[in-house]
DNA sequence: CTGTTAGCGCTTTCAT
DNA sequence: ATGAAAGCGCTAACAG
């Protein structure tokens, strides 16, 4: 039992195949109302749906709208831009489908896209190499779109940056009086470069007001982020910790109690993320938070944007964010 | 600058198309060792890559494989599934694409399917209407997979058990001599029906031993759960909490922990999901651990199974779980 | 061992 | 307003 064809409804309708293509999705009036009433009966009794694959290789696009992911720790921004990102793609009509960029893979970004043609990518940037954006422009994809720290070149970029999320947090001390600030970030390949932008961040709000601001690398692990805070603040301690995310700030927490020192009152802690579980916490923890609705409302924009094409690329955007004060900071 | 097709790399190599095609993925031996030898060279100097839709079109499946994702809230164990999935399913040479199955979307999963006709689909059961397993194999997706509570009918499922959970958690609770177990679960469409189900399992197994159960539903959140734990706790102070999850968990510990209570030697408190964060609490939270690695791994096996199609579907695999003791149980 | 040829299902000029 | 026909790029059955 295969499915029906276009030469299905057309036999059934008695008319050619081309009428059954402009009822289905021609512009409207091509078609004489009687006609048309035939062919949508015939397509609804044999239970036709066109095969987007042929359709796919005539038009050179498809209707998928590809979302790539950085290679870094599902953590909860991440998963919520995954979450957010899919209803409102799904929302302009287009089909959301998730890639997880795997770090040297031979899957790239422009290889995917060469297996599915999709109508839009929208990949972060890191997955973009220099040919990347013509290439898959060369396959058919029609609206590309980056997002990420660095702007890619020819691609309309929706901006995030890390060094906010430090200097964010780094004034929000500083406003404080927080006079002396450490940061607290983490080795690895998959975050140490994440960790510097929002250390240096963190740095340059610091020196606008002629603050203090060294930071320390780390295992995020409890016994090496303890090893790490032993060593910095044996020598002079800190007013304030910037931690890189929520659970290295918690670990930190955890180390200064247990060398009973009070958290904020002789430290203070701020975190990254937001966590479901900071306001949970005793102290709660304060945390700088990413808008990834609206920087997903964002992409969806751009997206709509390239549909029309009329604007010519530009970098546009930027993620808001804020901190979340509680009692850690 | 359009991309070469077969027919440029055969007039290049003065061959036909048919050779070309054979040469590049053909069964070994058909051609004469100088010949493929041209027709390599030629595809080379012209940068050659097939176009993977018109394969598509032609043999009526491509090389994706479709990954669902349940319409819930993406946390840890989701995250960690989407993460490791994708790499097994890469390893087994397949792209791994994923879909959130939208709740009451038209993107239902045999859309999709219809949409990209992947090799492969590897979806929740309850993503499965009765007829959706026969529509995508229509479709010309050859392998299907479902995995989730429920086994679906004609489809290789790999089962989960949220009453295991339950079960695992309360005999963990039993062991250690509680005689009175609350459980504490959510309320909400996307949630409920798993409570539901852990807390089944968990008044299975305190049955088994004659052990007092009840169980309390709510909202997730600070002031829903206080409240409902005044509730219950009012009339009759149970030994021990089996929480939905480790959020909930710790927002019942904190309002334990607030009307002086202490954990876990007034009552003690179990999660689920093992959080990056329940072992850096105080006290740290015991927790249920799920084995997504091998729930994964199993998944990729009955893939490469269908892959060869020698075995004929069967109900088969189940997640292997544990519970982590730390400070709180 | 290699080439010819007929589609896969659809869209879209170009005639009628 | 409708139909005929030419592909999109590929594979595989069938001749040679």
């Amino acid at each position: 039992m295969k499915a029906p064809t276009s030469a299905d409804v057309a036999r059934e309708a008695g008319v050619s195949r081309a009428t059954v293509s402009y009822t289905l999705n021609g512009t409207s009036s091509r078609i004489r109302a009687e006609t048309r009433e035939r062919v949508l009966e015939a397509a609804a009794r044999l239970g036709y749906a066109s095969n987007p694959v042929a359709k796919t290789l005539k038009l050179g696009y498809s209707h998928v709208v590809l979302l790539g992911i950085p290679p870094v720790p599902l953590g909860p921004p991440v998963a919520e831009m995954i979450s957010v990102a899919s209803r409102v793609i799904a929302e302009t009509g287009y089909l959301p489908l998730f890639h997880l960029d795997q770090p040297g893979s031979q899957a790239d970004i422009a290889q995917v896209c060469h297996e599915i043609q999709p109508f839009g990518l929208i990949a972060p940037s890191e997955s973009f190499r220099s040919e990347t954006a013509e290439l898959v422009r060369g396959h058919g994809t029609r609206a590309v779109i980056a997002y990420g720290e660095r702007p890619v070149a020819g691609v309309t970029t929706v901006l995030t940056s890390q060094e906010t999320i430090g200097s964010c947090a780094a004034r929000y001390l500083l406003e404080r009086g927080h006079r002396d600030i450490l940061g607290l970030m983490p080795v690895g390949d998959d975050l140490v470069d994440i960790g510097r932008l929002r250390s240096a961040g963190a740095r340059a709000a610091c020196r606008e007001q002629r603050v203090r601001y060294r930071s320390v690398q780390t295992e995020i692990d409890t016994e090496a982020v303890a090893a790490a805070l032993r060593r910095s603040i044996g020598s002079r301690r800190p007013s304030a910790l910037f931690a890189f995310n929520d659970e290295c700030a918690l670990m930190a927490i955890r180390y200064l109690l247990e060398t009973g020192l009070r958290v904020p009152d002789d430290v203070a802690v701020i975190g990254c993320d937001d966590s479901p579980l900071a306001g949970l916490l005793r102290p709660s923890l304060t945390s700088v938070h990413f808008d990834i609705s609206g920087f997903s409302a964002t992409l969806a924009d751009v997206l709509r944007q390239q549909v029309s094409p009329e604007q010519p690329p530009a970098q546009t955007g930027e993620t808001s964010m804020r901190v979340i004060p509680r009692e850690s900071a």
